[in-house]
DNA sequence: ACAATTACGCACCTTTTGGTAACTATGAAA
DNA sequence: TTTCATAGTTACCAAAAGGTGCGTAATTGT
């Protein structure tokens, strides 16, 4: 019998281990607009249109592209309801969903939180006079 | 009275506005390794060569940078103990550790569906002959 | 004939992020 | 006197992320 220790880690995964397909799950959603998005889609499906309002301020490119990158990967459902002028639903999928709802804890951690950075940030950058 | 509208959002946070500090909270963690040194330091204090060992790839300027913008924000605590050679050891605020308790559910959820999130990549570009 | 509609592709550009390699400080030990 | 150890910093460069603006498809209403 083989110790653990020299297991070349098949089964556990790790987010630790850059060769670790659970990184690549992280990274999907590390850069700016994937959670949000996601968290946009929580009350079922909307169209491109919809998705920009909601956010704000992203641009029509990332907008379509992070969908795209979402949709590659399981996570968000896009209908083309195939009629002229275009009409385009984006919804969550089973897996979507499940990330959505641990996002869901996260929002409320940054609605809870945000106070304290930047009471803290305030404070770092007075001290060292930046 | 004025009507809930025409409040200019001061009160209640709100993720998908982009002038809330929330949003800023949730940018401080988007990248590719703040939330890796988070999860990192959730077993106590952590000196710089353990992280760059626990974290595998990051590159020594990523890993001062990531955590000085950390520190700045009140996340991790740097605790400089003025020796030489140096020793400084980096442990998570109070706040830190608060994030890092949700940030774990987002672990688990990547290890548990990076899975689906392969067979769903590798379907869409074989679909697209990609 | 043509304007409007909606989602999106593409070309071009700027900004941000990230990596590499070389250099620094300082006291203890060799 | 030189070496080692540790946690940096800096200058430089490459890659990725992101923004702007313009073009396109195809049917409906004017």
């Amino acid at each position: 019998m083989k110790n653990p220790e020299s297991s070349p880690a098949a089964s556990i995964p790790d987010v630790f281990d850059p060769t670790c397909s659970s990184r690549h799950a992280l990274e999907l959603i590390a850069g700016k607009w994937p959670m949000l998005i996601i968290s946009a889609l929580e009350n079922g499906p909307m169209r491109n249109a919809a998705l920009m309002r909601r956010l704000g301020d992203i641009s029509q490119k990332m907008l379509t592209q992070t969908l795209k990158e979402l949709e590659r990967n399981g996570l968000v459902i896009r209908e083309d309801m195939r009629t002229v002028p275009p009409h385009v639903e984006y919804s969550l999928s089973p897996v979507g969903r499940s990330l959505s709802e641990t996002l869901l804890v996260l929002d409320r951690w940054a609605e809870t939180h945000f106070g304290a950075l930047d009471a803290a940030r305030e404070r770092y950058d007075t001290e060292r006079r930046k």
